[in-house]
RNA sequence: GUGGGUGUAGCUCAACGGUUAGAGUGUCGGGUUGUGGCCCCGAAGGCUGUGGGUUCGAAUCCCAUCACUCACCCCA
């Protein structure tokens, strides 16, 4: 049997309308915080990637889907959103149009990596930055959206009124003009210790030392006593923007925390970084994550523009809002046409057709088939009504409608059917407390 | 890339090395010729992931392989 590859999920109908809660809300959200949308293609050139992302990191250096077109261009699957946006933003000189650059993207990346819980080889983001402003008012707003994000679909899918189990985290990397001393010393300690580091966290004392800092053996920790702190070593300026974010975190009521060891994994990210991590995900917890790369545009051979941004990984917020539902939403018909035969059938088109242009949603089956079954099907549809329509209805001019909820049902005259038919509908919605339907 | 767990009906899972591999649920049909959910009856549905081995006999034990899954690593 054919499968699909290891890590590519099929989202199937049970699911998407889930996702398409989440995305519907995301958009929603993006669009009242004057956010406009963007689409980069899936593939790029690499060199957008080793160039933006950094040649030496894990994502470029292992997981990432490169190969060589038949032009003989090396090309990736994107495995973040950023650096294909800052390219596409460059070529297009979007940055000389406008003051300040809004964008958010929906999508899938690519990463080959081994998959686990949270963790998929095709997955999907939901990405936005912001260029242009080097103020930490934007850094705030960055964080500001990602929590109100996360925090929507908690409010949309759980009922309680209790919060969700989140916990933000932010931190500050420092600027070019403190970063580099930090760093500086920092190899110089891990070089001399180099012995009593474990095999992992030699490899990353040269790949990228700050992440020695996450290792859970005893054996490192020790090694680390007394070793360079990057918050020792930050500027007065990465301090007071730091200290800018903070306040305006508190200004909206966002609780956070402060992690000195918070650190990315991506070259390009500098000054503020925050991730929103949740326990209820197992080992792969941050639901999004974001910072700073004033530094980024430059490094593609672009001009300099400060920006900011971060990820939510949809997999991810999907897996919490499945926890935090009482109950999925699932795919409801408002008006299931059970015609018994092809007379009944042709006869209902043209309500159908003017049904669905006032946006109803009507099913008919194509099948003949008995009026049990019909019903069952109807049900299986979660319709809201039954349209019978059958020899004798045919015959009295008069089609009969079923209430599938209250077990009630009226005859309404052929002539009449549709003004009373969007009556009753708009009287059901009404009084709908189905949140979920389409 | 490394390690652990699991692979049996569409789905969720049973079955001590021993008859024809079962149950719940779902599907289809009937009870009720045109009224769904509840009830009753019936039917279809399986190369027990795949390949090898041990054994008189393997879903069951062993080996390999693949897939899924969780964790390490890394990250959204």
């Amino acid at each position: 049997m054919l499968t699909a590859i290891r890590g590519f999920k099929d989202i199937l109908p049970q699911n998407s309308l889930l996702w398409a809660v989440i995305e519907d809300f995301a958009r929603l959200t993006f669009r009242s915080f004057g956010f406009q949308e963007i689409r980069t293609p899936i593939l790029e050139k690499t060199e957008v990637f080793t160039r933006g992302i950094g040649e030496h990191t894990d994502i470029v250096e292992k997981e990432m889907y490169t190969f060589t077109d038949r032009n003989g261009d090396s090309l990736s699957l994107r495995p973040e959103a950023t650096a294909g946006i800052l390219r596409a933003v460059l070529e297009h000189n979007l940055h000389k149009e406008a003051g300040q650059i809004r964008v958010f993207t929906l999508g899938p990346m690519f990463r080959h990596e081994r998959p686990q819980k949270g963790r998929l080889r095709q997955f999907h983001q939901i990405d936005m930055e912001i260029l242009g402003p080097a103020s930490p008012l934007a850094d705030f707003e960055v964080i500001w959206m990602a929590w109100s994000i996360v925090n929507g679909i908690y409010e949309k899918t759980a009922q309680g009124s209790e919060r969700p189990d989140l916990r933000l985290e932010i931190n500050s990397l420092g600027c070019p003009s403190c970063k580099p001393h930090h760093r500086e010393d920092l190899l110089i300690f891990l070089e001399n210790r180099r012995e009593q580091l474990c095999p992992d966290c030699q490899r990353r004392s040269l790949s990228n030392p700050l992440r020695v800092f996450d290792c859970k053996l005893e054996q490192c920790k020790n090694a680390l006593k007394g070793a360079p702190l990057l918050r020792n070593y930050i500027c007065p300026d990465c301090v007071e923007h730091l200290k800018l974010v903070q306040d305006a975190l508190h200004a909206v009521n966002i609780p956070f925390v402060i992690n000195p060891l918070l650190v990315r994994g991506l070259d390009y990210y500098s000054r503020t970084t925050f991730e929103l991590i949740s326990n209820e995900l197992g080992a792969q917890g941050t639901v999004a994550a974001g910072g700073r790369y004033d530094g980024l545009a430059e490094q593609m051979g672009g001009p300099h523009l400060p920006g900011v941004g971060m990820a939510i990984g949809c997999e991810r917020l999907l897996l919490l809002a499945e926890q935090w539902a009482e109950q999925q939403p699932v795919y409801a018909t408002d008006i299931f046409v059970a015609a018994m035969g092809d007379k009944a059938m042709q006869t209902a088109l043209p309500w159908i057709k003017e049904l669905r242009k006032n946006g109803v949603s009507v099913l008919m089956p194509y099948e003949s088939k008995g009026l049990k079954a019909l019903l069952k099907a109807a049900d299986r549809h979660n319709a809201t009504f039954a349209l019978i329509l059958g020899e004798s209805e045919l015959q009295g001019r008069k089609a009969v409608l079923k209430d599938l909820h209250s077990h009630t049902q009226t005859e309404i005259a052929f002539e009449s059917l549709l003004p009373e038919l969007l009556d009753i509908l708009k009287i059901a919605k009404r009084t709908s407390n189905n949140a979920w339907k389409p």
